[in-house]
DNA sequence: GTTAGCACTCGGATCAGCGGAGTGCTAATG
DNA sequence: CATTAGCACTCCGCTGATCCGAGTGCTAAC
């Protein structure tokens, strides 16, 4: 869609002044705005165009304006400029990831910052662990038939499963089988791993060495199903949205918080914009979420040492100011990026 | 307090309706709802000397009455008769705990439980360990001079952490170092472990075995500093809380959530529900917590092999029906402390 | 002690009227 | 030909008036 100059200072001064003030921008109030001084008239014209455009549309006969879905999404496109981040704001954040290391910690951060600066709900997409190298796995027996499993993954992650077994095994057998597992797995993949399992198991387990026996047993159960877990989401500051205007409609919020409680939508969302490079943005019901459909989301994806694993992001009302949103979240994600890499658990 | 019979009746039959409809209750309401065909007229006059004690009031002059927190209060102490679960509720919510045996989660369920059948908010404080014992400690060398500490605790719960320490450790320095640990503190309290840590700090390290200084170096930090950690208190279903029309106004619902974020309030409240046997309620502002004001608590403590570690409970509108919601309180306790009993992981 | 009757009060719904903000159209203007 | 001024028109939201229903408190009768 091309527009032409005067045309695109009028739409990048209506959505600025309705995302500010949050009502109808008639012709007066946006022609009083601009610097070049158009008559309500002249205006009243373009935004007749712009209506036709379908970027804007009234609410009614005698309200001004209101940018529509695809007037935001070109506004985004086209018009928007970003502001640098305020010097303090970077501070705060920088602050807030330096000393810490545990990367669970990280991504919670990262989730609590992206709510607290723009005060809308800040979500972090949880790389599943499929990808992550294995690195080390301890057994630690607990009641007889009970087996505590802890699984530490290369980019310093650990996993605590409980896993009831088929017969008790001594201590020592868990250690054996412990130090088998990690001498032949170490540094493979999570899938492999999984699949190394899986051949192992169908080999007749008479000709099977006792220890190996043991390892099976008690780890099969581990790699058996999705790693990922239900809860490779999470959210933070949801509450902040309760403040936003926008979406003071107890429906809308019902509607809103349902999907965080089920979180498959969000999970989607994201898992999507992982695989795009950069800041991605979806403006309203884009998404193709109904219960989105008041809100927009700013994502970005971050890395560990080059490969992007996960996303963070921001929910917030469409009505939000973009070009401070972004930057945000944007340099969250470089942040949680580098936090991560130099805190990198390497084996050595 | 002591009310005739025929105050009583009316009280509790006003409190239910109240509770039912959510409305405030007329006299012709009121004794049309009564089996003993009392006149309107003449309930005028109880309700008129039941507003007298405080227990009713009028929202205005030409409304029905209304309890006020006194009201409620003496309705749940005397008069309230406590419906039994339905079998469907109880077997559904006994499939639910069954097959599971992680603390953790157990944990995490009973607080889904407690919102899906409440539909309201379900809490649940999670034990500090400061009560719990030792059991097991594992140190796994990550990148240098940076240590992942796993606690093993006697009730099974699992404690990751991450500690930077002064210099890097061989492996094997770790191992010796983890196997002391778990020779000299196995089976005492976490408090104590703590108590005899500071005790050995204080010796010259000159004198100290190679082996103690690592241990106390690596697992030093970990019990520096409070356990019990910022997230003792686990809550679900708040967004339940958006369908309730008691609180449906937007700021009430603000102060609530802001008090669900910050904790501190909850966590206090649950502490004391804790130092109490059985079901505690809390109505309205009685908690002395103004976020809960329009809020009542109902909780009860749930045990560990008889000692009470913990708390559960619903948070729902004062206006809720205690006859049904306190039985499941009950309910959820007693489930969860039978999960945690037979599957406690003792040493053998 | 209980009841019937009655005047009174108050909130909520409905409606008309009004002012303001904004539009669309037309005709005039540079 | 683009721009502007003028004007009639629309529609929302606010205000005040009115009415109705529900409920009360009081008094007098049973």
């Amino acid at each position: 869609m091309k527009l032409n100059d005067r045309a695109e200072t009028l739409l990048r001064a209506l959505v600025e002044l309705y995302i500010n003030e949050g009502q109808p921008v008639g012709s007066r109030t946006l022609a009083r705005k601009l610097k070049r001084s158009l008559s309500p008239a002249t205006v009243r014209n373009v935004m007749s165009d712009l209506e036709d455009l379908g970027l804007i549309h009234s609410p009614h006969t005698s309200a001004g304006r209101i940018p529509t879905q695809e007037g935001y999404r070109f506004f985004v496109d086209s018009l928007l400029q970003i502001k640098p981040l305020e010097q303090l704001t970077l501070e705060e954040m920088q602050e807030k990831f330096s000393n810490e290391s545990d990367p669970q910690l990280l991504l919670t951060k990262a989730s609590e910052l992206l709510s607290q600066v723009t005060h809308f709900a800040g979500v972090v997409l949880i790389p599943g662990q499929r990808s992550s190298l294995f690195r080390q796995i301890e057994f630690v027996k607990l009641a007889s038939q009970r087996v505590l499993t802890i699984l530490i993954t290369d980019d310093g992650r650990v996993q605590n499963r409980v896993i009831p077994t088929d017969r008790s095994y001594a201590a020592s057998e868990l250690v054996e089988a412990a130090n088998f597992f990690n001498q032949v797995y170490a540094g493979t993949s999570l899938a492999d791993v999984r699949r190394g399992l899986l051949k192992e198991m169908q080999k007749d387990s008479d000709e099977m060495h006792r220890i190996t026996a043991t390892a099976l047993a008690v780890a099969g159960k581990l790699f058996d199903d999705e790693d990922d877990g239900p809860d490779a989401v999470m959210l933070s500051g949801e509450a902040n949205l309760l403040n936003v205007p926008d979406l003071c409609q107890i429906e809308k919020l019902q509607k809103l918080f349902d999907a965080f409680k089920t979180k498959q939508d969000l999970l989607d969302l994201l898992d999507r914009s992982m695989k795009v490079s950069g800041i991605s943005i979806f403006i309203g019901g884009e998404s193709g979420y109904r219960s989105l459909d008041d809100c927009s989301v700013v994502t970005a994806p971050y890395d560990h040492d080059g490969e992007i694993i996960g996303t963070v992001g921001v929910i917030g009302p469409t009505r939000m100011s973009y070009d401070e949103v972004i930057p945000v979240v944007d340099v969250t994600a470089r942040l949680l990026s580098g936090a991560l890499s130099t805190t990198s658990d390497r084996l050595e």
